[in-house]
DNA sequence: AATTGTAATTGGAATTATTCTTGATATTGG
DNA sequence: CCAATATCAAGAATAATTCCAATTACAATT
């Protein structure tokens, strides 16, 4: 059985419906994996994840859940070149550094009060929906 | 026969070698075809421009010219989301706004003597060898 | 100019991530 | 409860890209 001590990972409520998406039982497990794994799984991670709530959940079914969280902004859809896409609920602002040695990726966040108009000559009239900054790089050596 | 109308598109002169890269009849097209084609073509754009001077060019081929291409140096690749990846020559650093009425993709430059650092809170200690910088939106009608 | 070794190219098969399709299940409104 | 609708599972299909084995081109050397 599982204990549940206290400052452990405890079951994550999650109400019947968020921004107009009904939460199914999968859309649930979906969800509540990517609240508590903040590592940017992949669709494949979830999935595997996901298997053990509910062992008899399809591959296509958690591509279908994470793409209708993901329409219904509940989470993020995060792309590294053409890598497979990964996937995490936090939503403010930021962008992402993947440390190319170990692979890991970390949420970066904007210095507050700067807007991208105060570093991009974007073009003229241009109205942005959606930003990606994403970074490659490594740690220096201490 | 070509006329060479001064202000045309010129055949461009592409020397023997860049940045090591020995340049074959291959690369020296796929290249020249970035060079002259700013908008940001995909491989098969790429590949059906190529065929023209080169028509047995295979699509292979040009897949590996692209990568030799980027792995040089010489030329940059170019995600949006999960679509095909699009090339271009220019390597200034800049970053890209993808209209989503008219797919038309404009670089976005930076302004002059804004870092990184003072936009985001990098991660201590992280070394940036690549950004990626990419915009979706519209334009407002005026 | 022939020879030889290396690198590049071709064409097609293979791979990978993702999407689509279809029939079965579940859920909700009347 | 029943019909309408939405969701799910399983596997097939797709699109972009990579891999592979067999030529072919090239460069250096004789």
């Amino acid at each position: 059985m599982v204990s549940k001590t206290p400052d452990q990972p405890v079951e994550i409520e999650i109400p019947e419906e968020i921004s107009g998406l009904r939460m199914t039982r999968q859309r649930r497990e979906v969800y509540r994996t990517l609240m508590q794994q903040r590592n940017h799984p992949t669709a494949i991670d979830v999935f595997m994840r996901v298997k053990g709530p509910l062992p008899n959940i399809s591959l296509a079914t958690v591509y279908n859940c994470l793409e209708a969280l993901v329409q219904h902004g509940i989470i993020r859809q995060v792309n590294f070149e053409r890598e497979s896409s990964r996937y995490c609920s936090n939503l403010s602002e930021h962008g992402h550094f993947h440390d190319d040695v170990t692979g890991v990726i970390h949420d970066v966040d904007f210095k507050p009060g700067v807007s991208l108009a105060d570093v991009l000559n974007l073009p003229p009239g241009a109205v942005i929906d959606d930003v990606e900054i994403t970074l490659r790089g490594k740690f220096a050596t201490a």
